[in-house]
DNA sequence: ATTGGAATGTCAACAAGGCTGACGTAAACT
DNA sequence: AGTTTACGTCAGCCTTGTTGACATTCCAAT
């Protein structure tokens, strides 16, 4: 461990933050973290004829508008198929609008509209209100660490994805 | 933070760890973090005729050898009709056994066999590895951070199976 | 100008893995 | 004796993922 400093603040045997067992509890925390994350939306689009995916796709763009659909094919990692059968139910309830490109005809660039808006602050307020409370309960520091590790976590492809969104929000 | 730097993630402003945009980056991460978290498990297992509910299952059975169906059903979350179609492929494979139990021989205590604790290796080893270095990428601090933030952002029905799982792990 | 390929959409079929509802059995509790 | 608990199972439904095949539209290159 060329490592040298390696204080580990909550659990006072800092060499053994990479033992199986602490490994194991960072996976467990992941599965039990991230059902409560999806929680609140989950319930809250039971109601509706929508689920998780439908919740993803306003999601992003949401936050990307005007995204291409082959855009938000890469940033989900699904297939095409089954991010179609999607926007089309978002479109045809009015959710979503499907805009052909000016430059490139091919290309769809996808919007929300107001009702669409509305859902979508809905569903956020209901996830960010957890992540708020999680985040003001774990602290600045904690957050910072949290951040890292995540992003430590994911595949490269998908960490360019992010970084290219947090960029492009700022 | 003992070594000064503790800038909070990308905006400079430790205080505005809780704005909307703070909040959004954090769910994006949780987002992106889960897809790479299970994506080797998922790899490995979509050559066999098993998921991920398979792996959930294995997982847990083997953390908790003996462990009753009701109890791993809390612990999964879904229904018992869900997960019995899991277990009893699972068992009919020859990774799973079931035992009547002695004391209250309704109960059906659940274990691993060596097959199964061969697989459970497998699939946790691919996992432990991602996460093995997603931890030492980001540092011990910073994994402290992670695990506090989790934790909070559990369910706390969820947190108490959580927390049950690490005491009897000690 | 024709052709090749990229981007999108659609149809069909299928599988995993959730769910509900209903029913049965055995054991334990009261 | 009657009720509750733990578990299993059958049947059917939904969402959301998959593959494969095929049409359309249009850019770009020959």
């Amino acid at each position: 461990m060329a490592d040298g400093r390696m204080m580990a603040p909550s659990s006072g045997d800092s060499l053994l933050f990479l033992t199986d067992e602490q490994l194991r509890q960072g996976i467990e925390a992941m599965f039990f973290a991230y059902r409560g994350f999806t929680a609140d939306p989950d319930r809250i689009l039971a109601d509706m004829a929508y689920g998780r995916a439908h919740h993803r796709a306003i999601h992003f763009i949401n936050r990307a508008p005007g995204t291409t659909v082959n855009n938000l094919l890469n940033i989900l990692g699904v297939t095409k198929q089954s991010l179609n059968r999607v926007l089309r139910t978002l479109i045809a309830d009015g959710l979503v609008q499907s805009k052909v490109g000016r430059n490139d005809k091919r290309e769809r660039h996808l919007f929300l509209t107001d009702a669409g808006r509305a859902l979508e602050q809905e569903l956020s307020d209901a996830q960010r209100a957890r992540m708020r409370l999680a985040f003001r309960t774990a602290g600045p520091e904690a957050v910072a660490g949290f951040r890292t590790v995540l992003e430590a976590m994911m595949d490269p492809e998908m960490r360019q994805s992010f970084d290219r969104l947090r960029e492009s929000a700022s």
